[in-house]
DNA sequence: ATAGGGTTAG
């Protein structure tokens, strides 16, 4: 027990102390409450009252849990008048952390028998939103009710907020609507939280709400939905926030123009965002950052990479991993591997290799770029990874044709215990499309239904490529049939459909149900249409189109538009009227257009035009093999073996090489893929005798092998025999062992099916009397009864 | 306030 003089310099030492509390002097505050400790000794507890002081010194000099010490020296029966202190320490812990302590404390004070107050709430809330403890957040919630808290504007508040950031919304909502009274931090948290969570136009809604309420926006409002209106862009909206903002003076606040800075880069406005850049008093690294991605979105890269540039020459900023990303993001638009490498290693010096976001961005990268090698080499590198990592490599890999590889990782994504994410299946869906993984496809879509992906137009329109490109274009039409909202992709990916499939006046009722519906069709429409048109001969019908694109939608024909006329006029053999319209072209024609003409030639077997073609297409540089092949097979179809001898010789001088047929079909979800004259199948013996068999019976039937296809110089025998093991009819006799009658077959090949194979694969469906389905690079081939869906328009 | 993975055509 102190003395009488010892009180007396406690009391002055505790003044002492409240002038450090002023002056936040961390040092000379240890000494006095040494030198307390030293006067009163260990019996704390007559003194309490005056050690408050010490928790409020240590609380102002932020260190809380010397604070929460010396509160806990403090008798519990002396404790629980002090309300206060019990929220500024908890006011503490939720503010720097560790945030477990303030979900601790409270509940330490509530076991106590200290009734919080409206204040304690806010505080513990933000601890529990920011732990996302969603269980402690819903019992302080019930305390909120049972100290009669539930109607106070700020513990609804809290609540509305800690909901909202716990992916609650319609508790959120709930506790929102039962508010006797709504401030404007009410109506903000409520459309932060819409915001937040993606739920762009209920923010924006949420808005014009309050101010029919009579409440008036302030700047945090803008900023709270400044993003749900960057990514709706709706500019009608920006612009009127951006007024409101002027006339309230909120523009020139940092974080208000940055907001809106964001949003007209994000809507397309470069203009205005630039100007904003210009003109804004105050910039910090957010609004470089901002600038730098409104230029990236809008593909102005040179543009971008130029301010970055500045910005750290002239404002010596250092860039934040968040804008590194985007300057990597914006470095892939120029799929310049060159550029990818430079902008790696600048993001290794500047430290930044070990941010995951950076990385995933770098990853993306070089997928963009084309470079597998890199790609996978930088991901087996990575420390960290992420669903979003796996989701960028399986994207990745199906870019760069590397279907298989994306099974794969999607495979191994699961096995690291990732769970698939939306773009994850948005890469899974499109490598099922790419291989004709059925069994997978559905697997995903099972997926995504269970997830409730399904609701993503994005994705649903991923899942109606896929059932397309598996063969199974009814499929494909309930789903968009299912669909709420469809967006332009979802048209022109059903159109496609039809087209692979041959249904060419399916396509053109499609389009009719597209303009009775109001849907704006683009460009990518047009292509769709005019490929369907030449998939099954409409002549008149593609025309006609073609004509309506730029005179009635005014879109302005593109390369691939003309190549879909040269195709669709070719294909129909009006060679004259095709040669004629690529001369009116109003740009000049690519080897790729003229290849069209020339595969028509062969079609029609009109050599001379072909060769003048051919002619153009060398002038213009081999770029392809594919010029060489088609007049190589031009030259031997009219047996001008010597002609084609030449082609063949000067492709080889020139280093080109036929690319090897490959056909593969999904069994059981394994692919098995062969190549054209392939033996490595484990099962090679019974497709060999399965394949003898088959074509003792064509030949009955009177099948002859048409060695015309065969373009080497062989003996009749040895072209049957090459032929008979087309990849396609490998893999065709190989689904007749292995598939179960009632299975449909559908195989998939790399380049256009062959015309011998085309040939067989009928006679091929009489006699193993099932339907086989072949997709090649342009179509749909289904055959049946002895005859092939595609009508002789390949 | 800025930030990573995404669908259709050839």
């Amino acid at each position: 027990m102190p003395n009488r003089s010892s009180t007396t310099k406690i009391i002055f030492l505790l003044r002492l102390i409240e002038a450090c509390i002023g002056s936040k002097s961390l040092k000379q505050g240890k000494i006095i409450h040494q030198c307390i400790l030293k006067l009163i000794g260990e019996d704390f507890g007559s003194q309490s009252p005056h050690l408050d002081k010490l928790v409020r010194f240590y609380l102002s000099c932020n260190r809380h849990q010397l604070a929460h010490r010396v509160f806990n020296s403090i008798p519990n029966h002396s404790r629980k008048n002090k309300t206060i202190l019990w929220n500024q320490i908890i006011r503490a812990y939720a503010w720097d952390g560790p945030f477990e302590k303030a979900v601790d404390l409270y509940n330490e004070m509530v076991d106590t028998g200290v009734i919080p107050t409206k204040y304690t709430f806010p505080f513990v809330l933000k601890a529990c939103s920011t732990l996302q403890d969603v269980d402690s957040g819903v019992k302080i919630h019930g305390h909120a009710k049972r100290y009669n808290l539930e109607n106070d504007v700020y513990v609804c508040t809290a609540l509305v907020d800690f909901y909202v950031k716990c992916g609650y919304l319609v508790e959120a909502r709930e506790v929102f609507d039962g508010m006797p009274r709504r401030d404007v931090v009410a109506w903000n948290a409520m459309a932060a939280g819409f915001s937040l969570h993606g739920l762009c136009l209920d923010a924006i809604g949420l808005v014009s709400e309050m101010q029919n309420k009579g409440v008036e926006p302030n700047s945090s409002t803008i900023v709270a939905i400044m993003p749900s209106i960057a990514e709706t862009c709706r500019l009608r909206e920006g612009r009127a926030a951006h007024g409101f903002c002027l006339r309230r003076d909120f523009h020139d606040d940092v974080v208000v123009g940055t907001g809106l800075l964001d949003m007209y880069g994000k809507c397309g406005k470069l203009v205005h965002a630039k100007h904003l850049f210009k003109t804004l008093a105050l910039k910090n690294e957010i609004t470089w950052s901002a600038m730098i991605g409104a230029f990236v979105t809008c593909d102005y890269v040179e543009e971008a990479l130029e301010l970055f540039k500045k910005m750290r020459m002239e404002a010596s900023m250092t860039p934040s991993p968040v804008m590194l990303a985007t300057v990597i993001r914006g470095c892939a638009k120029l799929n310049d591997l060159n550029v990818a490498n430079q902008i790696h290693c600048y993001t290794f010096k500047s430290g930044y290799v070990s941010d995951i976001i950076v990385c995933n961005t770098l990853l993306s990268l070089y997928a963009k770029c084309g470079s597998m090698n890199y790609m996978i080499k930088f991901f087996q590198e990575m420390q960290a990874k992420d669903s979003v990592s796996y989701s960028a490599i399986i994207t990745g890999c199906v870019q760069n044709g590397n279907a298989e590889d994306a099974l794969q990782m999607f495979h191994k994504m699961q096995l690291s215990g990732f769970e698939p994410e939306l773009a994850t299946m948005m890469g899974f869906l499109p490598a099922c499309s790419q291989l004709s993984a059925l069994q997978h496809g559905i697997c995903g879509h099972g997926y995504s239904v269970v997830r409730g992906f399904e609701s993503n137009v994005s994705l649903s329109n991923a899942l109606i490529d896929m059932y397309n490109k598996c063969g199974k274009i009814e499929e494909a039409r309930l789903v968009f049939d299912k669909m709420h909202g469809r967006d332009v992709v979802s048209w022109n990916a059903m159109l496609v459909g039809y087209g692979i499939h041959g249904y060419g006046k399916e396509a053109i009722l499609l389009f009719q149900n597209m303009q009775n519906e109001g849907a704006q069709p683009d460009y990518v429409t047009f292509v769709a249409l005019l490929s369907a048109c030449s998939h099954s001969g409409l002549v008149s019908e593609g025309k006609y189109l073609f004509h309506v694109m730029s005179q009635e939608f005014k879109i302005l024909p593109r390369m691939d538009h003309y190549f879909c006329m040269v195709d669709l006029l070719g294909r129909a053999g009006l060679l004259d009227e095709a040669h004629n319209f690529v001369s009116t072209m109003p740009f000049e024609p690519d080897a790729h257009l003229w290849n069209a003409l020339l595969s028509a030639c062969r079609i029609h077997k009109n050599i001379e035009l072909g060769e003048a073609v051919s002619k153009k297409i060398q002038s213009l540089g081999p770029s392809s093999t594919g010029n060489f092949v088609l007049l190589f097979n031009m030259y031997t179809t009219a047996h001008r073996w010597d002609d084609a001898a030449v082609v063949r010789i000067t492709q080889k001088d020139l280093g080109f090489r036929k690319r090897p047929g490959c056909s593969w079909i999904e069994v059981n979800g394994i692919i098995h893929a062969f190549v054209g004259g392939d033996r490595s199948h484990p099962q090679f013996a019974m497709i060999n005798k399965k394949l003898d068999e088959l074509d003792v019976e064509m030949k009955i039937m009177g099948y002859s092998a048409e060695s015309d296809f065969v373009y080497q110089d062989v003996e009749e025998e040895e072209k049957e025999k090459i032929l008979l093991y087309h990849s396609e009819k490998l893999a065709v006799a190989f689904a007749i062992i292995s598939l179960k009658a009632h299975k449909p077959i559908i195989v998939t090949k790399n380049l256009r099916v062959c015309g011998d194979c085309h040939t067989a694969l009928k006679y091929m469906t009489i006699i193993a009397k099932r339907e086989i389905t072949v997709r090649d690079t342009s179509r749909f081939h289904h055959f049946r009864e002895g005859i092939c869906s595609c009508g002789e328009f390949w």
